[in-house]
DNA sequence: ACCGTACATCTCACTACTAAGATATTAGTG
DNA sequence: CACTAATATCTTAGTAGTGAGATGTACGGT
């Protein structure tokens, strides 16, 4: 997996060559960037424990959404993870390829499909979450458990309103 | 630019069918999945207004660079944004091709290149950069800005934190 | 002047996707 | 039952990058 390239962090107050933007847009443009930043650093720090094991940050998302609620749609899959119809398909190809998971008929719906994980997938599973799990503590552990909690509630407000300005428009 | 896909919004409450994480562990991967949400919508809200454009994020964000802080060396830009050194040349070929930067000689080293805006790359960002602005502002709107300043101050101490915890290794 | 190390950029092969459209199947309507 | 629209997945071609290594260049020490 990638991580998105960063935005330069420029705009809102170093050399304001051209324009003084307005005190909104200026800490809108600010929050912009720490947000990016900041993603950008707990991703690189915790795919590090998935690379060890082979993984990229979307393989492990497939995997570990079949680990915690088992079997699911491919439809289903791909809403959770968030790619598009192709690529949900290609990369269960890669996963069933090295025998992690398996592809199922839906005995409801001939055109659908199940994935779920094979036993290797289990045990695979079970060897790496605990460790992406403390990656994750550790790349947090920057803000205590209170701030913790303020910034999700925060970051929660923040993607749900942006989320529903437009959905796809 | 590609957003990054999101990762299972499973993990900490819905179906714990194999393990109760302990609390500080559910905090941490709560707003591992919220940062990852808020980052990708915002990210999708504010690329509308560049594609528009024929730009992408990654395009974007050279040009505001230069349009910003004025010719740059490659290396310079590609440290500003945070791609690699392949995709830097890559990126800026792109953009030359499309008569939006050139490269210039630097007159010290001639093992460097700058890049700078043309007339044509000049036009363009005064075109692009208040919309883009805007469409940030607009995308950070479901928090007011004594939110955003409290949120970005948590980030900001996020990201640097973790991105200070062993750089590349 | 000459060496070796450290850069700055570029080249090339590859990866992990996306978008658009094809195919197969289901469900609803008259 | 035939027809149409909606779904679920797969196929294909293309994109935006990464990473390793190849040049060409600079510069401190000797």
């Amino acid at each position: 997996m990638t991580a998105p390239p960063a935005t330069a962090a420029s705009s809102a107050s170093e050399a304001p060559k051209r324009k003084a933007p307005d005190a909104a847009t200026a800490t809108a443009l600010k929050l912009f960037v720490v947000l990016a930043r900041a993603q950008r650093a707990i991703h690189e720090r915790t795919q590090a424990s998935l690379e060890a094991h082979g993984l990229t940050g979307t393989e492990f998302a497939i995997l570990e959404a079949l680990y915690h609620k088992g079997p699911l749609l491919l439809g289903e899959v791909q809403r959770k993870i968030l790619v598009s119809s192709g690529g949900i398909t290609f990369l269960v190809d890669k996963l069933a390829e090295r025998g992690l998971v398996e592809r199922k008929l839906c005995p409801t719906d001939r055109r659908a499909r199940y994935a779920a994980l094979t036993r290797k997938g289990e045990t695979l599973m079970a060897a790496v979450f605990p460790g992406h799990a403390e990656a994750i503590c550790e790349a947090m552990s920057g803000l205590s458990r209170a701030e913790q909690k303020q910034a999700t509630a925060l970051l929660k407000q923040l993607g749900l309103s942006a989320a529903s300005q437009g959905g796809k428009a």
